[in-house]
DNA sequence: CTAATTTGACCACG
DNA sequence: CGTGGTCAAATTAG
């Protein structure tokens, strides 16, 4: 249990450092005569924009955050069933904007059926678990629909928060089988919760097997008809459960996004695409954050080409089973869904371009194996 | 009865 | 035009 709440703390450490590091270097722009060394601009690309600087560092606090509520929970629910129940996730964080909510926009009147479609996605997180655990993730979901997903077996799922329009919450989740292994579920969250469900946190995650987790959260806008406006963006800082006690992330780029399982691939998507435009957004800002935030401070990919990135991560360590950390990775690995079996390998290669400064996570991940 | 799910149609996007 | 996401009427569950 040490260790794996050490993962966690490293998993934060790092996030807060970020943040220092982002909000000096905002500071150093904003004030340039005084100095305040901002240090290289790991993370940062040399040259963003205020705008872009404080979107980074909301994230990055946002995350911070979470992880903070994750180790809570991790540690009551270890608390209650020592058994195992690995959660294996990754948060893949998508563009730094962070706001830009109120949608609203223009409804104009198409039929009575479906307006504007959202489709923005700034963070995502996805998750995997067993059917058979099929576990809560302490929000009560609607379904709205299903459908058949070219490619893949089984159909997928849609659900929308149950308070959607009594609260205005806009969160939302798909789960699919895996074509791979039928037992596990992969479960895409989209947007946050904005409501507030007495339930959630506590009864979060609890599976008898083990659960691989990834996350996805988005947030996109756009209400339908007139409805809403009324939707507070206010982000409550809880609303992720206990993912976290594994980690698998894969990046891959656009082009082959498809070919893989379904494990977990990011593609940088959307950044570019709508509203980045002026602010030097890279276009693969979003994996950069997700590892580096997720990661190490002082992480700045280069990134490199824009074309085969692909990170395999994976980290045990926070909490839920203690005994099972081998297991785990065993799981994991054997696990149609996860990748490749050897996540460290995988990791090199950005060891290679990167220093740590920190241990995170992976580091760790070792340590429980 | 109300609430949730099912399911085919609708729609935006590429 | 195909695909994925959503709507909403019909159906089922509580």
């Amino acid at each position: 249990m040490e260790e794996s709440t050490k993962c966690e703390q490293v998993g934060v450490i790092g996030e807060l450092m970020l943040g220092e590091e982002l909000t000096k270097k905002l500071y150093s722009q904003l004030f340039p005569s005084s100095s305040v060394s901002s240090s290289s601009s790991s993370s940062t690309s040399s040259r963003d924009t205020n705008e872009v600087l404080i979107e980074k560092i909301i994230s990055t606090m946002e995350k911070a955050i979470a992880m903070v509520n994750c180790m809570a929970n991790v540690g009551e629910s270890k608390a209650k069933n020592g058994s195992m129940m690995d959660s294996h996730c990754s948060f893949i964080n998508g563009s730094p904007k962070s706001e830009v909510m109120e949608p609203e926009v223009e409804h104009r009147d198409v039929s009575k059926k479906r307006k504007t479609m959202p489709r923005r996605r700034d963070q995502v997180k996805v998750c995997l678990e067993t059917a058979e655990g099929t576990k809560e993730d302490g929000y009560s979901w609607r379904k709205y629909g299903q459908k058949d997903i070219l490619g893949a077996k089984f159909p997928r799922a849609y659900y929308r928060c149950t308070y959607r329009n009594i609260q205005g919450c806009l969160a939302t989740k798909q789960v699919q089988k895996s074509d791979e292994d039928p037992m596990v579920n992969e479960i895409t969250y989209i947007g946050r919760h904005t409501c507030t469900q007495a339930s959630h946190l506590s009864k979060a995650v609890v599976s008898p097997s083990k659960t691989k987790t990834v996350i996805e959260e988005n947030q996109h806008q756009t209400n339908q008809k007139n409805q809403p406006q009324q939707e507070k963006i206010e982000h409550p800082p809880e609303k992720i459960f206990s993912f976290g006690s594994q980690v698998e992330v894969k990046v891959e780029d656009l082009d082959h996004k498809q070919g893989i399982f379904p494990s977990f691939c990011f593609s940088s998507p959307s950044i570019g695409s709508e509203n980045e435009d002026n602010s030097n957004i890279f276009p693969y800002s979003m994996i950069e954050n997700n590892l580096m935030e997720s990661f190490s401070p002082a992480f700045i990919s280069p990134t490199t080409s824009e074309s085969d990135m692909f990170c395999h991560w994976e980290s045990t360590g926070l909490g839920q089973s203690v005994h099972s950390s081998t297991s785990d990775i065993t799981d994991i690995v054997s696990t149609p869904t996860s990748v490749t079996n050897s996540p460290i390998m995988d990791f090199d290669f950005l060891l290679d371009k990167i220093d740590f400064d920190i241990d995170f996570p992976m580091a760790t991940t070792e340590l429980c194996t």
